[in-house]
DNA sequence: CCAATGGTTAGACTGGTGGTCTAATTGTTG
DNA sequence: CAACAATTAGACCACCAGTCTAACCATTGG
């Protein structure tokens, strides 16, 4: 039996816990820089404990992302999948948008982790637990993009694998600016905010 | 006497042999990973010597990217800076990518080099003499970018601040995609690449 | 009711890390 | 040659992720 299997057989409050202090550690330090040992201490489990539930630092990792990241919560992919026009395409982006700031808001560590994430080499970011779960959310975006070609809202003279990376690192540094501003704007600033985030998200994508 | 002072002053072989062994363990490992041990050892200098000449691994990593990286030589922000339009200020930085492209493929190592810096966190990247070397780079951005901006030919709606971290994003990812093609293009085919890169910028950064 | 088995836990231990410290050596100047 | 500063060497430190073994405990079978 795998570690990861035995983990979630646990108890949900000893599973939370665990999770809960991965996920601000990683969050606010970054992946080298959060110390496993105390990761391991603040959870009240031993260091066998811990290797008994999960392979090394990066499942650990990729448990806490399962956990606190839903991928589904950052756009709402099916919604985007289900649009029949162009419009209609960058309509459905466009609300996600605005959504996955509501949710980032409420959970203040989503854009530390995800900023952990961006930063760790390609072989560990597709490696493991965490890679299964970086790798769905890429398919989808890929899915996503390719469907926005055939509506003719997405270009199509650039490859969709650097279509993903741009979109990625674009979405990382405007969310990124967006959750800085968002709460000292007024709500018409606000939609300021995501319609000027969605402009550039158009002008770069859009054929 | 600051460590780095002193470590200018070492005979230049002694110097280029550390900066050599550092810059290519620091672009291939990126930072972390890096073991500043395996440096050391395979510089043949004794760690005494080392933290007599260096801050800390850092201040290393800082003395290998002025070394390695020129900031000039990534766009001839002089030139840029001088154009008197809009399509002038494009042109220049058209064939300042060009001749960036060439420069990296002499220098195999920089590309890596560059994404160890990038994958930094803000605090370390913008401290030390690290720190020095890339405000140097931003300002030069920066600088160009506003000029460009009284051209007309850089949007003014979104803070410099965002277009520089947009710029810089973008820049990492085409670069990226650009070499990694560039060996195996036909020279008609490089233009193509080029010529894609800058359209994406301008569609980007254009009012 | 006890014994044996196997899932679970504790924590000492390992090789490695970046960084510190002191003692010896070398170079320079009076 | 003596004294002093610049430089070097490498032992040492706290901490790191990860390994290992012995103990623990809960279930099952007789």
């Amino acid at each position: 039996m795998s570690p990861l299997a035995r983990f979630y057989k646990l108890d949900e409050s000893k599973r939370t816990t665990i999770l809960e202090t991965a996920v601000s550690e990683f969050a606010v330090s970054g992946f080298e820089a959060a110390s496993l040992n105390k990761i391991i201490a603040q959870s009240g489990i031993s260091k066998g404990s811990f290797y008994y539930y999960f392979e090394d630092k990066l499942d650990l990792l990729g448990a806490a992302v399962e956990y606190y990241l839903d991928p589904k919560a950052l756009i709402d992919w099916e919604l985007v999948a289900s649009s029949k026009t162009a419009d209609e395409f960058w309509e459905w982006i466009s609300s996600s948008a605005r959504q996955s700031v509501l949710i980032s808001m409420e959970k203040p560590l989503m854009l530390g982790l995800g900023k952990t994430i961006t930063q760790l080499p390609q072989e560990q970011l597709m490696s493991g637990s965490l890679g299964e779960f970086i790798g769905e959310a890429m398919r989808m975006l890929g899915e996503s993009l390719t469907h926005g070609q055939q509506l003719g809202a997405i270009r199509e003279d650039l490859p969709l694998e650097l279509l993903l990376q741009l979109w990625m690192g674009i979405d990382a540094t405007l969310s990124a600016w967006t959750l800085e501003l968002w709460g000292d704007c007024t709500e018409a600033e606000q939609r300021g905010l995501i319609e000027k985030s969605l402009d550039t998200f158009r002008r770069l994508f859009e054929p």
